[in-house]
DNA sequence: TTGAAAGCGCTAACAC
DNA sequence: GTGTTAGCGCTTTCAA
């Protein structure tokens, strides 16, 4: 059962093969009987074209890659759904590749990437400094655009969450629901999303009161460093974990009932992202929804509408709008679930 | 900055694109002061060999495609990035297709595949019986291996976990730790885990006691059907809820302690695949690890040692051990925890 | 051991 | 509109 090719197309449709690519492709004008005739043979013979051949030949692969930290991150499923169906959309294929959190191993696929000739590259830095090179020298060779997180200024187009905006609904509503004194459990570090959140958070907590704004705990994005959190903070009773992502602010949620504290009577825990867990937790979390349907869309227009040069246009970011959810965690004081 | 081609490192070292290409891909012995030059020169020049040139004319793309149901199936992640390293190790690119829990879809991104030459396909099935014509046409034309679930006998290798041999794992601890009016909450459909789960369920329950194997009730693997399953089953109080897989289980979890049940003094859970959420939840989940890493392997060693040719050789289906992990939901009984 | 030459299947100039 | 002709960059005969 060879394979079906052009030749064979022309062949039997008593053309040539440029025809018939014409036909195919679209590319040219083909007489409406010829483009008939053609039609009719391809479908006969069950033609399928070889897009390894139109590849090599056009010089596109019509395949992005897909470089993201970890997979198991459980914000990233979502939006590789969202990515896949929206490249899909446009007749463009996913590589994907899973760093395992590793520059090192981030700076091999891409590079591994590129000798595929993908046609572009969507990357979620491993880590704003050490992805800085290996990002920069690919966006030199392909369309590339940065999601979710930054990887240093002028680097790539970006798309990410307003973190901040995300930041000031949050305060905003604790504030309104009667919060006085928040807390904040985030991480260190010099991804964007930490600072960006961690700044976000200083500059709206003054709001709450004269007095400094709560304390600030630094750790990273994972549930074990909010039980942690919840043991040095708790102590001085603060009415309010304002944690930097949805994990963290499980862990806390955790170690809060677990320490017999009423949540959200006596104190609220909200997150970030809106994983699924979020929504499983107990009580429910209240936290901040990113856009990632929007997000996905607009990594891939961005990436359709950069020059193939790969030349260093001046670089875009755009910071989508999240939504604030609120659920039972942050519930109205004085009146417990019970 | 024009691609260096192998021409190019040909003229720089002196010799013909022939023995540069024997030297690089090692395919033939060369002579060694020539290897050096070569080496030097492509060194040099920074030469990276393009893959869909490549590919095109050995047929052979050194990608495999992975495609799933629905890649925000929490249970997927992990195994995804198993794979991705499994087979990134062998020097393959995975291209990855999520088809919505969609057998056309599913249908449409095989294709898609076949179309971009992919040397192989790993397929975790939507349907059982829907995803079956789609799965046995792919794997006439290429390897092809169905992973965890499964999709008719006789239609391709197969590799899943020994989801028997896992429900028994689960009786077996609760009938030690003292239960005896187990129910099974789990999920109807074909699906291969679905029926498989169920009916060693059904098979093991009978140890338990003389009396019938407590109540049955199918649903979907939903937290929300575990939810509901209890609503259903709780009145006629088991002491034990055996359920499908963690995601039911998270849900009867929730509602029990909804209820006032005292989980697990009065009535024991259990999941089954160990999700990352299975050791969040509150209690922690009682679960069946699946072998991931070693799923992943086994689906890359039998793609790799499949015929090109995707004959119709004897389908082997390869079943691996899960590991029972004991959590707070299944606890010493009568020793409520507080 | 090495080189020359023939393509892999397709698209894109360039003629007609 | 359509055919002819070159290749895309590489691997692989086939000779030497």
């Amino acid at each position: 059962m060879a394979e079906v090719t052009l030749r064979d197309v022309a062949r039997a449709s008593g053309c040539s093969v440029a025809t018939v690519s014409r036909v195919l492709a679209g590319t040219r004008p083909v007489g409406a009987e010829t483009t008939r005739t053609v039609r009719e043979a391809a479908e006969r013979l069950g033609y399928r074209p070889n897009q390894v051949a139109r590849a090599l030949r056009s010089r596109s692969t019509g395949t992005v890659g897909l470089v993201l930290p970890q997979i198991t991150n459980p914000f990233f499923p979502a939006l590789v759904r969202e990515l896949e169906h929206a490249l899909h959309a446009e007749g463009r294929a996913v590589l994907l590749a899973d760093c395992d959190d590793d520059p090192a191993t981030e700076a091999a696929r891409i590079s591994a990437f590129l000798d595929r000739q993908v046609d572009a590259l969507l990357v979620i830095p491993v880590d704003e400094r050490h992805s800085r090179d290996a990002v920069a020298r690919a966006a030199a060779r392909v369309p590339l655009v940065l999601l979710d997180r930054g990887c240093g200024p002028g680097v790539a187009d970006a798309v990410a969450v307003d973190n901040a905006a995300g930041m000031a609904l949050v305060l905003e509503h604790l504030a309104a629901t009667g919060r006085r004194r928040p807390c904040f459990v985030g991480a260190d570090g010099t991804a964007s999303a930490a600072v960006e959140r961690r700044t976000a958070y200083e500059a709206g907590a003054g709001a709450f009161g004269p007095t400094a704004p709560g304390r600030v705990e630094l750790g990273d994005f994972s549930v074990e460093w909010g039980r942690t959190a919840v043991n040095r903070i708790w102590p001085s009773r603060p009415d309010a974990f304002v944690c930097a992502n949805d994990l963290i602010a499980v862990g806390a949620l955790q170690r809060l009932r677990q320490l017999g504290a009423d949540v959200p009577g006596e104190v609220a825990v909200t997150g970030f992202d809106d994983i699924p867990l979020a929504g499983l937790a107990d009580p429910a979390l209240t936290t901040v929804r990113q856009p990632v349907a929007e997000l996905a869309a607009e990594a891939a227009w961005l990436l359709a509408r950069q020059p193939d040069g790969g030349g260093a246009g001046s670089r875009r970011t755009v910071r989508l709008a999240p939504e604030l959810v609120v659920r039972a965690s942050s519930g109205a004081r004085g009146a417990p679930a019970k």
